[in-house]
DNA sequence: ACAACCTCCTGGGGGC
DNA sequence: TGCCCCCAGGAGGTTG
């Protein structure tokens, strides 16, 4: 599911194979998923022609600069792709949008589970679009600081989990690297916010900083379609030690624990009672 | 204001 | 073998 490394991934992949490139024959297949008021024929209309410019994220959002100031914004939902492939590559009742570059290849959208949605800024004012006015500090910016958590957290009586997924906060933390983040700090899931001192604020951040660093190196976590770029899955699956792991031996080197698998919010967490408090 | 649910969607897997 | 049900979860909406 992409979470901001996979999503980092893709973003890498694009600025190399996307940028700089003419869309010259767009294709849209779906006004429901796409933000902003928009339907598919003036989609097509406002985006043939233009070239990419520069690719950005924020959170699980990819932000596509285009000529003229507009600004594309993608999101990945659940199994969402936004990949370059040769124009021969077969597509099916999945794909959503398929623009054709100047290059031969072509920018395809498919999601068959259609979480993911499109958005164009015309006016290139994206901060302000549906698809980001609600989307808090990135977790791998450098402004988003241990105090700057702590400040987030303080007072909330909800789970330390739920304030991870929840984007307003800190964008770009999904369900996998939120547990893998409470368990290298070593709290418990099911912790109020606001009883958490500042010392274990303090792990927090590190852990989801260095959990997302590695993530990002290894290209990535795939549980089930997920692949990076060059249509190989991402290397992070391996090094989970907890997410997907319910009843097998908790990793930490002298933890005798077994991973137990919890329901909050109606999603999958998993965590070890004993070294998680 | 905040927290706890519900809803959307499809493919894959388990059970019978 | 085939069918049905359940499960995965991002994020916005609704309810309390």
């Amino acid at each position: 599911m992409p979470e901001l490394p996979e999503v980092e991934t893709v973003r890498r992949h694009l600025a190399c194979a996307l940028s700089g490139r003419r869309l010259h024959r767009v294709r849209a297949r779906r006004n429901d998923l796409l933000k902003g008021g928009w339907h598919c024929r003036a989609l097509e209309r406002e985006l043939t022609g233009r070239t990419v410019g520069e690719i950005g994220r924020r959170g699980k959002n990819l932000i596509i600069g285009l000529s003229n100031g507009a600004v594309l914004l993608a999101h990945l939902g659940m199994t969402g792709r936004l990949c370059v492939t040769d124009a021969e590559a077969p597509t099916d009742q999945h794909t959503h949008l398929i623009a054709d570059l100047s290059d031969g290849r072509r920018l395809v959208f498919r999601d068959p589970r259609r979480f993911g949605h499109l958005e164009l800024c015309a006016d290139g004012r994206p901060g302000e679009s549906e698809t980001l006015r609600n989307v808090g500090l990135d977790a791998m910016a450098d402004a988003f600081t241990a105090r700057r958590l702590a400040e987030m957290l303080a007072g909330r009586t909800a789970p330390v989990k739920a304030a991870l997924l929840d984007q307003r906060c800190v964008a770009g933390i999904g369900n996998i690297y939120a547990c893998e983040a409470m368990f290298r700090a070593g709290i418990s899931p099911q912790a109020p916010c606001g009883e958490l001192s500042e010392e274990q604020v303090r792990r927090l951040h590190r852990a989801i900083r260095r959990v997302l660093a590695e993530a990002i190196a290894a290209e990535g976590t795939t549980i089930a379609d997920y692949v990076t770029g060059a249509g190989v899955p991402g290397r992070f699956g391996e090094r989970l030690r907890v997410y997907g792991r319910e009843g097998e031996r908790c990793r930490r080197r002298g933890c005798a624990g077994v991973i137990e698998r919890i329901v909050q919010s109606n999603r999958s967490t998993f965590y070890c009672p004993a070294c998680q408090r």
